[in-house]
DNA sequence: TTCCATGTTCCGCA
DNA sequence: TTGCGGAACATGGA
């Protein structure tokens, strides 16, 4: 479920088991390989050692050893594991490195929409790919919250989306943004006064503060919130029902009488 | 069998 | 010309 929470979830989890370990062996399904070779990356990670992480929206970058950086991004079914037992593997493997305590960290991708990259430079990463700031960044304030909301025209939900705009929400956690600040997903930006764009704000920082906290489980979201009464036919607390309409060819689940 | 999915990218229309 | 909304994409589970 790789939005913002579940990628900084994954980073520390690679950081807390996949560190400062020699790579002993390389496998890549080379279908989700992006603009590098199966011998660059083999060349890059090989006798490598993985030396710390970063996160940009929903990006995870690895530094390696000989410098490059190996870029990860999840699609919709992405995850990490890191284990000993061989049994323990995952079913979708697309990326498998041994080190040599025995372990293996392998990258899961069920449905075929993720990428891996070998990167230089992050920030240059950033820039060719016109990826907005990070909805955690340091510089995210409210007034450059305001600013790049304002800019844009269209559907709140679908600006909160964007990667261009504010990079790391997605579908889930959009959902559960509007929802803790009231406001309905098919609102035009232009309809939304700065009160309310103050609101979504001090909402966005605190909804992920919590989803990450979490774990980026959304199931194990506490009472009152939206994201563990997904898919299901539930009743808000307020006693309505749950909705899912389109937005911008998205499913979007709200409560009506809630969110205006 | 058909539909649907938490991701991004691309095309057509205003 | 630019930006937005929706379709398309790959894969497999319900």
């Amino acid at each position: 479920m790789p939005e913002l929470p579940d990628v900084e979830t994954y980073r520390k989890y690679l950081e807390a088991t996949a560190l400062h370990k020699a790579i002993v062996k390389v496998s890549v399904e080379t279908d989700l390989l992006a603009g590098v070779s199966e011998k660059e990356l083999s060349k890059t990670l090989n006798n490598a050692k993985l030396e710390n992480t970063r996160r940009h929206g929903k990006h995870l970058f690895i530094r390696t050893s000989k410098g490059p950086w190996v870029g990860l991004h999840f699609g919709m079914t992405g995850f990490l594991k890191y284990y000993e037992k061989p049994e323990e593997k995952p079913e979708h493997v697309r990326l498998l490195l041994a080190f040599s305590n025995g372990y293996r960290l392998a990258y899961d991708c069920q449905r075929k929409l993720g990428a891996i990259r070998i990167i230089d430079d992050p920030d240059e990463f950033i820039e060719d790919n016109d990826l907005g700031p990070d909805a955690l960044a340091d510089d995210m304030d409210f007034e450059t919250f305001r600013d790049i909301i304002r800019g844009s025209r269209g559907y709140i939900k679908s600006t909160l989306m964007s990667q261009k705009d504010i990079a790391g929400l997605g579908n889930v956690w959009s959902d559960e943004i509007l929802y803790q600040a009231g406001i309905h997903p098919k609102k035009k930006i232009g309809q939304l006064d700065d009160g309310q764009l103050r609101k979504l704000y001090d909402t966005m920082l605190d909804v992920l503060d919590k989803g990450i906290r979490a774990g980026g489980d959304t199931a194990k979201m506490p009472d009152g919130f939206l994201t563990p009464l997904r898919g299901t036919d539930s009743e808000c607390p307020c006693g309505g029902k749950v909705e899912k309409i389109s937005v911008s060819g998205r499913n979007a689940v709200y409560c009506p009488r809630c969110q205006t």
